[in-house]
DNA sequence: GCATTATTTTGAACATCGTTCACCGAAAGG
DNA sequence: CCTTTCGGTGAACGATGTTCAAAATAATGC
């Protein structure tokens, strides 16, 4: 089986190779031949190992999203789970500060996140969709200490809603054509979003 | 001038040909050879009236944009400035539930809005950035209640975030890729998120 | 070890994209 | 009526992602 050993180290330097020009220059820097050049191979032999470049593109991104779920860990490690509100509102502080930090460090290949749709009519791979789930898991643990006795689709939901919203906070912060804010200031706006949405959580 | 008028007219049907395939079927669908020959005339005639088919897609947002104002105004018409915090947060909520449902009713062109971005380098012609201006300054007035030792700049800031907030949560509820979500409880998140952050800039 | 077959890599070719520019036709001026 | 000017035209240009006949390489049989 060597055939199969090239074409798997082939299709790590490309994601390699991906995910670095993405880092220096954006998502819409990513081409074929450029791509093949760097990794010195031909601009058929991508389609060998990949069926698309929006299939490279999301090895790329789960390589992100892999990040980030480290960085969460990381964070977490060692940390008691909460067993009051208090607790679970500073829990999720925690967590979008994380989240607000990599997106600060990692800008482009964050955006990639985003920035990057599928064709029409081609949905995601499921091994991508579930390691997406299981990023939300970390918001939810909190969640239940807040909402006890929501279901858990409510308590899905409600992640969803507090995840976008922190998102939402961090991509303004990050759009450049507006005056770039500070980190600090943008890690106040978020400590706030997120506590007061704790906040109002927690009361009924 | 005959020619400066024909121009005109042309410049109005590209615009309006432009908006309605992003509307049908989204901002990539959009082609210079398809338009051209919607409207009737050579490839080559867009760029008389046009520089580019971004500038083109400017012309269009700027449209959504003035949509979208005109559904704010209409909401907010004949209804009295907000007094005190509660009638603020009513006010903030108000808007939301607004944009929530211009969002979810012209889904693609305001899809369109964000998914659209200037090579690096450009910046955003003037007009274009004033009319962003303008949207923000409806939010900014009822936050002037919330909080009214804050300084224009902190204001500012504040309706960024809660713009961006609520934008957040939208962008998710109208992302078909996960469960589409029922517009009422769209609706309920947003407000659920606009009010906890809206009592928690009154506290202090 | 060589001949033959099967498989894998290759890069020129294809379709399509946005954009340009040498041309042509029609008005304007003498 | 000829000349001049000027704006619209669409073929041509340079990229793009993707494919596929052919070359190159590996595997197999004897």
């Amino acid at each position: 089986m060597k055939t199969a050993e090239r074409r798997e180290n082939l299709k790590e330097r490309l994601i390699a190779a991906a995910e670095k020009t993405i880092a220096a220059n954006g998502l819409s820097a990513l081409r074929a031949r450029a791509l093949a050049h760097r990794v010195g191979c031909a601009v058929g032999a991508i389609y060998n190992v990949v069926a698309d470049l929006d299939e490279l593109i999301l090895f790329v991104n789960s390589r992100t999203i892999a990040a980030l779920e480290r960085a969460v860990t990381a964070a977490n490690r060692g940390q008691q789970a909460p067993e009051d509100a208090e607790q679970a509102i500073a829990r999720l502080v925690q967590l979008s500060i994380v989240y607000t930090d990599f997106a600060a460090t990692n800008t482009q290949r964050w955006r990639a996140l985003f920035e990057h749709r599928l064709p029409e009519g081609r949905p995601l791979p499921d091994w991508y969709s579930q390691e997406q789930m299981r990023l939300f898991s970390f918001v939810e643990a909190p969640l239940k200490v807040l909402q006890p006795r929501a279901s858990p689709a409510r308590i899905a939901l409600v992640a969803r809603s507090l995840v976008s919203a922190v998102h939402g906070v961090v991509t303004l912060g990050l759009e450049e054509k507006l005056y770039t804010l500070p980190l600090t200031s943008l890690r106040e706006q978020v400590t706030f979003v997120v506590s007061a949405i704790g906040r109002g959580l927690a009361v009924p």
